[in-house]
DNA sequence: CAGGATGTTGGGTC
DNA sequence: CGACCCAACATCCT
């Protein structure tokens, strides 16, 4: 499930919850979902140590401890993983992998298929080798960032899209929702698409992730591709168009055939 | 039961 | 070298 908007939920969850709470220890109940240290030594690193203010950059979320010149805790849900506050001691969840233990409560890691995980970096040049290189934030990318991520691209605007390296954050359900908006094909290639109609998705990426990160995942809404999709005979909230469906990417995408034209 | 699933990576191709 | 495509990863659900 989590794209941008979703991290961005979890961030908060940490901010809200964590932040300011001492570590006592860390458990793993599934230790191969730490992946590049033991949990061991994970715990050594944070321990009686401090969570500070959490960040984000795409779909990777940071945890840094004791005002942000310690170790970082570094997590990525990829297609299932959750974060949760869990106040006292409450019982865990079958596929909670690792557990912050706090005085106050526990933060949990939760991930039902174990891709993803939970990495420690020693410093801010560590955690930038463990998530690679990224594009920028795509919540408030601005208009000369975005049109430079796209510069030189041929392939298809869909994919660009969901290049974590031209644009951080945008998955399979939000890049849909995106070209959905702008009405622009998901098979349009980029380099057939001009400045206004790039502006458009930049501008719809905008809107697109406001109001999904204000719903704290990506909604649900009538008017929105979202709303549509899952019907069993899906119809375009804009003009009514049965939707199609087909692989771009190698992912399920949706469009309306007579908005977003080819 | 086979096929898919909202993500990333690594390997191969053009 | 850069851009692109696809299979693989682990697990559950339809």
């Amino acid at each position: 499930m989590p794209e941008l908007p979703d991290v961005e939920g979890f961030r908060r969850v940490l901010a809200q919850h964590a932040t300011g709470q001492r570590i006592e220890r860390v458990t793993a109940p599934a230790p191969e979902v730490v992946r590049n240290t033991s949990p061991q030594a994970l715990g050594r690193a944070v321990h009686h140590r401090h969570f500070a203010e959490p960040a984000r950059h795409g779909k990777w979320l940071f945890a840094p401890v004791d005002d942000g010149d310690g170790p970082i805790v570094v997590m990525h849900f990829a297609m299932s993983g959750r974060l949760t506050w869990e106040p006292g001691q409450t019982r865990r969840d079958q596929h909670d992998r690792v557990v912050f233990v706090c005085a106050g409560g526990e933060l949990r890691f939760n991930q039902m298929r174990k891709f993803g995980g939970v990495w420690l970096a020693a410093d801010l040049a560590e955690r930038d080798v463990i998530t690679g290189p990224l594009g920028p934030d795509a919540l408030g990318v601005d208009r000369e960032a975005f049109h430079a991520g796209l510069d030189g691209r041929r392939g298809m605007i869909k994919s660009a899209l969901m290049d974590q390296e031209v644009l951080a954050g945008l998955g399979n359900l939000t890049a849909d929702e995106v070209l959905w908006h702008a009405c622009v094909h998901p098979r349009a290639h980029v380099n057939a698409l001009d400045v206004d109609t790039r502006d458009r998705v930049h501008e719809a990426i905008g809107h697109v992730l406001a109001e999904s990160v204000r719903h704290g995942r990506v909604p649900v809404l009538d008017g929105w591709l979202t709303g549509s999709r899952d019907d069993d005979e899906p119809t375009c909230p804009r003009c009514g168009t049965p939707l199609e469906h087909g692989t771009v990417s190698s992912r399920t995408t949706y469009w309306c055939p007579q908005c977003q034209r080819l």
